[in-house]
DNA sequence: ATTGAATGTTCTCTATTTGTTCTCTATTAT
DNA sequence: ATAATAGAGAACAAATAGAGAACATTCAAT
């Protein structure tokens, strides 16, 4: 088991690996997780070789290689290392003030649930076949808010919702080749706003 | 049976892993429970480990483990409901055999980074500007893969992935506004592959 | 090949936090 | 009255966190 500053050293090695495809010197990893002495940082990587987390080619100048793959088990907490921003032809730039993404936070709480999406009419949304949107448990929504509609208490679907002057409801699919569709207010019975989409390319 | 301290005492320690990832010092429970002495805390614990749902590594800091049942009790699996398939214009059908969607299987694991995307370089694959991907950090990819890839040791940028006959390498990204771009193999490295995509509405 | 700076490594030392065991007090239910 | 529960807090040993010196090795520039 990882102490809270092993952790914090290891994160920082694998966030250094990402953004310069090197390891770090122990002086980069000091700086990095505020520490002044190199001898602490290296008392810490002998420990998550310990670990196994990590191999240390010794006397080598940013000899430090990651072991990720062999450690295999899932983590205990759902928070990933949150690296930055990724942008064409750019280094990788830190996001101030938050380095891991709590997908607890993001998506969880009592009253979402999750549906599969078939079919491409919400692709232009970046909506695709397959996908998974997580959907909050409501009866109403705003206008411009994607939502999950029941059309005469019988067929449901997914669609951007559009509330005219006339109290009409419009559901405008995110396709051009799809066309948008007009019901009277009392037809549409709203399930739920998209408050998230996830997707999973394995 | 627990006295409700000891369930109170129980549930922080819970929440508190799920959060972090690693277990409170009695001084953090002792605050997260209001309670000033850390004896007190001790106390409880002891008492939960006789009812088995914890085990104590003595003398070492953080030393608390989980048993079993207290684990599968813990509230915030990531774990939420997954209804079924919607399609536009159809009754939502479940899914057979599955029920919930586990954000553990899909995304967690010790080799994986979060990265948000800056751009619109990607948009025809589904990954829009804001949103965020997973990324499996790995050296090597496949013939179609969307990778991380740094460019000359400098720029990192996302894009799919074709290697080319003649050992070249073609990043292609998803926008027809957009040129691919060849380099010889040795200016790239992979940095990882996209197992994942998340977006948040809210 | 030589040299000097940077880097890795091993140490000793210090301070603080943490776990642990006690004793003491108060409240509540039986 | 007695026992169970709840808490405060003192005292001590161990673990953790960190600084920094000293030395060996590596590496890049000359």
């Amino acid at each position: 088991m990882l102490t809270p500053s092993e952790t914090r050293t290891l994160k920082f090695i694998q966030k250094y690996f990402v953004k310069s495809g090197y390891a770090p010197t122990l002086q980069e990893i000091a700086q990095g997780t505020g520490i002044q002495s190199r001898g602490v940082i290296h008392r810490y990587l002998k420990a998550l070789q310990s670990s196994d987390l990590i191999t240390i080619l010794p006397n080598r100048n940013r000899g430090i290689r990651l072991n990720l793959e062999a450690n295999e088990n899932a983590l205990a907490a759902p928070i990933i290392p949150l690296l930055g921003r990724i942008a064409a032809g750019q280094p990788i730039e830190a996001i101030e003030g938050r380095d891991e993404l709590n997908l607890a936070d993001f998506l969880m709480n009592a009253d979402r649930f999750a549906l599969q999406v078939t079919g491409n009419s919400m692709i232009e949304a970046g909506i695709l076949d397959g996908d998974t949107v997580i959907v909050k448990h409501q009866q109403t929504a705003n206008n411009g808010d994607i939502v999950v509609a029941l059309i005469d208490g019988l067929e449901a679907t997914l669609k951007r919702l559009k509330k005219l002057p006339d109290g009409m409801i419009l559901l405008m699919p995110e396709n051009k080749f799809m066309e948008p569709r007009v019901y009277p207010a009392q037809r549409i019975q709203i399930q739920g706003v998209i408050v998230g989409q996830l997707r999973s390319y394995q």
